[in-house]
DNA sequence: ATGAATCTCTAGTAGAATAGTAGAGATTCA
DNA sequence: TGAATCTCTACTATTCTACTAGAGATTCAT
């Protein structure tokens, strides 16, 4: 019942494309930096996140990866399915489950409520709520 | 976002012996066929489970484990947690989080919905849900 | 008191997964 | 042309998972 290091930086890395929002292409370099991941292994993130059809990007001087559609239709679980695969109650196949166990149907409603959030929250408003934060605390900070 | 072989090992047996009732003890001999679990896994497993007071058990012939509390006071959730620990959006603490970041916020909101299935789950339901199933299918059966 | 049945405790282990690192290659653009 | 960047393949140390082994401690019928 966790998310894995590389599901963590997975989000990290498209949250800061989608606070960017430029068309502009942002560097490897630049979000590892600013998001503290290791630049080799953000690379990998990176280029899994593309195949997956979420991000493009281009090469050479300013060279960079953007977001391959607007943030509001990427979801935090688009990302952690693609990163760390679909959530699952065990790898293995129980050789016979009877028919009439009742965990199966228990997985599923786990399922349900997972979604309810991870499908439903955006990077669009992960971004409102980061600004909105700082709003709050740059007006405490005024007064 | 998984859960291990172990936890759902873990899940089985409680259920095992929940569904049985009775105060006298089951072997685990007894649990780990029916249930199709490895005997010195469970062992372990079983034990990891009085630790955490939920069972008890009973050593020599005529020996096994029980529950330590009724059946609808014991939750999945519960279970899980003994024996995977606490849902944890990652094990490495990330060494600086910007305050206004909009991810711890959005793992509450996953751990709550998560919480909402498996804290409200006894495995009272489980095996009211397992009886409601199978009457079901002796009925289909007879007609 | 004995002994068979059972739980209990410590230790080990093969294989997979995790979280990376290394380095050469392919594009892009000034 | 060449510098900057992404891209691709391969490798690896460490940890975790899912077990197995075996000796020891209790319990209870006899």
């Amino acid at each position: 019942m966790d998310v894995s290091v590389k599901g963590e930086y997975a989000l990290r890395a498209v949250f800061e494309l989608s606070r960017h929002g430029e068309p502009e292409p942002i560097k490897i370099a630049r979000i590892a930096e600013r998001q503290k991941i290791p630049q080799k292994f953000l690379e990998l993130i990176l280029s899994q996140l593309k195949q997956g059809g979420y991000l493009g990007s281009r090469r050479g001087a300013d060279g960079g990866y953007f977001l391959a559609r607007p943030a509001d239709q990427i979801t935090v679980g688009d990302i952690l399915r693609q990163i760390d695969g679909p959530f699952q109650p065990s790898r293995r196949p129980f050789a016979e489950e009877p028919p009439e166990s009742p965990f199966p149907e228990m997985w599923m409603r786990v399922e349900r409520a997972l979604s309810c959030v991870i499908d439903r929250t955006t990077f669009a408003d992960l971004v409102e709520q980061w600004k909105q934060k700082r709003a709050k605390r740059v007006l405490n900070w005024e007064i």
